[in-house]
DNA sequence: GCAAAAGTGTTCCAGATACACCCATGA
DNA sequence: TCATGGGTGTATCTGGAACACTTTTGC
């Protein structure tokens, strides 16, 4: 490939959900060259008239059926020239990371079925997005540390077990509960309801909700 | 301007450095139109074969006969649409920052004069560059409370004294000078040398050095 | 009554903050 | 000897970590 033409602009995108008490990243099992049978993030060319914001949601769309509502947090990762490992030549990838709840890809008609895959045992990546992922559990772990970003991955009503168990999924350690509850509510990031969860043979959970459904900075760290 | 055309690939950089006591950041006066007179960061468009590192380099010293070498931390910021406010139509821009010392700006050529100027006591600025700024600020705000950052804005060997002056330069803040210290040296990223600095009527300072002029993560954060 | 998850407080320790005086030098 | 910036220690407070039992429910 002619090494002197301008860069090639491309999104990728990092979609990830809880499942399983995990932290879940959705891959798309190449059906070309290059790479081919090997999973992939959904990613794509940035076309004529769109902006790398418009064409991530395009390439979700397409590529996974995911529409761009589903996708509570949308943010920019990082911008990654891929000159070297990169088989398709001289490129500039935008990456986004989106966090939803209850995705459900479908065969986007380009590509083979998309699937979610727990960060934790991810199986062999295309190009460099073994990275691109590591990075993005990166900076989602610190987000929750100082931002109510996990609303982006929990219900609207929600127990503090299932907080907690979304913060040890991202973190990937248990935390006390105790201090978990302490902590977390002297944030003011979450209030209480008056409604429970009944689900079983135990105690009914209270039910909180988040304060704002958009990203917020909690004015003290949280770890 | 046609909207239907691919996104043009920019550049931008916020190159900083230390003067006066003061952060100072890189501007150059533009002498055409778009914002002609106004000032602006240096940037310019990515041309065939580069990659947004190496047009970065290009841009500095064609524009500011700023030489790569003279950039000590170069990280990248964030990349930016810029579909709205930029006259110049639909484009993404790729933005850095660069961090420095005694760094004397040239005339380019194709530019003005490029002159540094207090964070503090920005004249007007063209396109969005006032936010960009504002943006690698607060990123070198929190670099520095948790990395050695701070090494590539001083002189190899230097004293607590320049060293604290720097982080309240940064984080437009008084800082303590018993905490600070203890602090600051809790964090082994820097150790003592043998040497002292005399310059003037009074008890000469002791000069430190940087364990590592890379960046590295300190265990704990700083503030 | 028993299994299963919800809910709740205290003690201890480390790190943050506040704060004022003596030291070494050059003029 | 004096003016100037360099250098140092302690007391207090706050937030983090460790830790175990009682409550409410469904079966």
């Amino acid at each position: 490939m002619n090494p002197y033409q301008s860069p090639i602009l491309m999104v990728d995108s990092v979609v990830m959900q809880l499942a399983n008490d995990a932290l879940q990243v959705l891959l798309i099992k190449r059906a070309n060259q290059p790479f081919q049978g090997m999973y992939a993030l959904p990613g794509g060319y940035i076309v004529a008239g769109e902006t790398t914001v418009s064409s991530h949601e395009r390439i979700l769309r397409s590529k996974a059926g995911i529409e761009k509502q589903l996708l509570r947090l949308v943010e920019q990762l990082y911008t990654f020239d891929t000159v070297a490992g990169d088989p398709r030549g001289h490129g500039v990838s935008v990456t986004y990371m989106g966090l939803g709840l209850d995705i459900i890809p479908t065969f986007g008609g380009e590509t083979q079925q998309p699937e979610f895959f727990a960060v934790n045992a991810l199986p062999q990546l295309a190009y460099d997005h073994a990275e691109i992922i590591a990075y993005a559990h990166e900076r989602l772990k610190s987000k929750v540390n100082y931002t109510n970003a996990v609303y982006a991955l929990l219900p609207v009503y929600f127990t503090l077990t299932q907080l907690q168990t979304a913060y040890e999924a991202i973190l990937c350690r248990p935390l006390d509960k105790r201090n978990f509850r302490k902590k977390f509510l002297s944030l003011d990031l979450i209030h209480e309801t008056n409604e429970y969860q009944r689900d079983g043979a135990h105690r009914p959970a209270r039910l909180f909700c988040f304060n704002s459904a958009r990203l917020e900075r909690s004015p003290r760290s949280f770890d």
